[in-house]
DNA sequence: TTTTTTTGTCATATTATTGCCATAATTCAA
DNA sequence: TTGAATTATGGCAATAATATGACAAAAAAA
């Protein structure tokens, strides 16, 4: 888990992007101006900075400036569209990242991901484990016990239903509408050629499945 | 019972939102559009409103912001990919969560469940535990120590009958009319046949069984 | 385009569940 | 202790549901 300190005046900004950022795993700490900021920064660690430019008080780029002095922490700054020009001067001050308001909560944390990646390795969450299968989301692949998996783009979706409900009985429907969409238009029996086709590649003998249990009368489940 | 509005023009979505979030033993109503939601607010209550952006009439954003106006309910929205930078506005105007289209109902009903949660406390009492027995009455599944009992669906209605009236010696009769139905057709003594079959998957000892005893004359009771 | 892979459908084979019974084992009271 | 009553058990058959193999259609790759 990794933190974020986000630097910023107008609490509703805040909030999105803590909020945002919480989702994806990350542990954010908000400070409403650049003197708090740089006071949590003297007291704690951070693995990023989210920093506005426009605050009252220190500006961003002074604030960018003195945590330069000692840290070359990642920084994005936050930058009306106007100010255009501030990026080059941003840049050179030391800033990693810039985005531009108003911007889509998504793309920044896709930013964040980014750096996080660069400096930490492999991004968190996007990969989980349950037992021996890890599943790779991002990748879209499934590994068993560190062997890949050669899995279609449907089974993988079935699958990945099912491993991330493990122990849940789904129904055929709720497989459907959850791996793929809500108009999907195939027949729903088509779930039980999945379930063949997958198990013959995850189960040691897909004639007695292990994982990918079938309970009569309703559906299946990944037993894991 | 917590009720939910739905607001969302389109009935297929309606529909299958609707279903979901009964099965997860929430009461729906759904509006399909803004002015009936307004209307359907003034006249009853609800827990939480999941509420569509896009909308013919007023859109998602109007409704919501009338709704604020005199209600902190919390509200859901849906909205298409497309619209990122509307999540901002929405979360400005105090909308608390978002799905973006096209969803899975699934993960709909995880978000509602995590409101409903947090509002009233504890998940719905579709989990019960007796000792070492966890009856979840929504999956229809029985734990015992946390290992899924892999229990037939007859036989899931005759244990659970059973646990919910733990230490209570019921008869043949009673176990029958209240697992299946008045007009049951069968012989009162497959009953025997379904103590035998549960017994075998829960008991350590079939053979001298600690939970579903015999009641000579009388019938089977769950001792816990 | 052609070729290959993936996906969807179907008919048929296989299996699971349920209800039933015959027989064995147990209980309880005379 | 005995035997009548009651319950336990194993197995069978009917039914319903699932598994599977084969193939066609669709999509993706070459």
């Amino acid at each position: 888990m990794h933190k974020i300190l986000i630097v910023e005046d107008e609490p509703a900004i805040s909030r999105i992007v803590e909020k945002y950022l919480s989702k994806s795993n990350y542990e954010c700490t908000a400070a409403r101006d650049g003197f708090i900021a740089l006071e949590l920064l003297a007291k704690n660690s951070y693995d990023l900075i989210i920093l506005d430019v426009m605050m009252p008080g220190i500006d961003g780029f002074r604030v960018l400036e003195t945590i330069r002095e000692t840290s070359d922490i990642p920084i994005i700054m936050l930058t009306a569209r106007e100010l255009e020009e501030d990026r080059l001067s941003g840049f050179s001050k030391g800033a990693d990242d810039y985005v531009v308001k108003p911007f889509s909560p998504l793309e920044l944390v896709k930013r964040v991901d980014v750096f996080i990646k660069r400096i930490y390795g492999v991004d968190e969450d996007t990969i989980k484990t349950y037992g021996p299968f890890v599943i790779d989301s991002k990748e879209k692949t499934i590994k068993k016990n560190n062997e890949l998996i050669d899995l279609t783009s449907a089974e993988y979706s079935v699958v990945s239903v099912l491993l991330e409900h493990k122990n849940q009985i789904l129904t055929r429907n709720q497989i459907i509408e959850t791996a793929f969409s809500l108009d999907y238009e195939g027949y729903d029996r088509n779930i039980d050629t999945y379930i063949k086709r997958i198990r013959s590649k995850i189960e040691d003998d897909p004639k007695k499945p292990k994982y990918l249990q079938t309970k009569y009368g309703a559906g299946y489940v990944f037993i894991i």
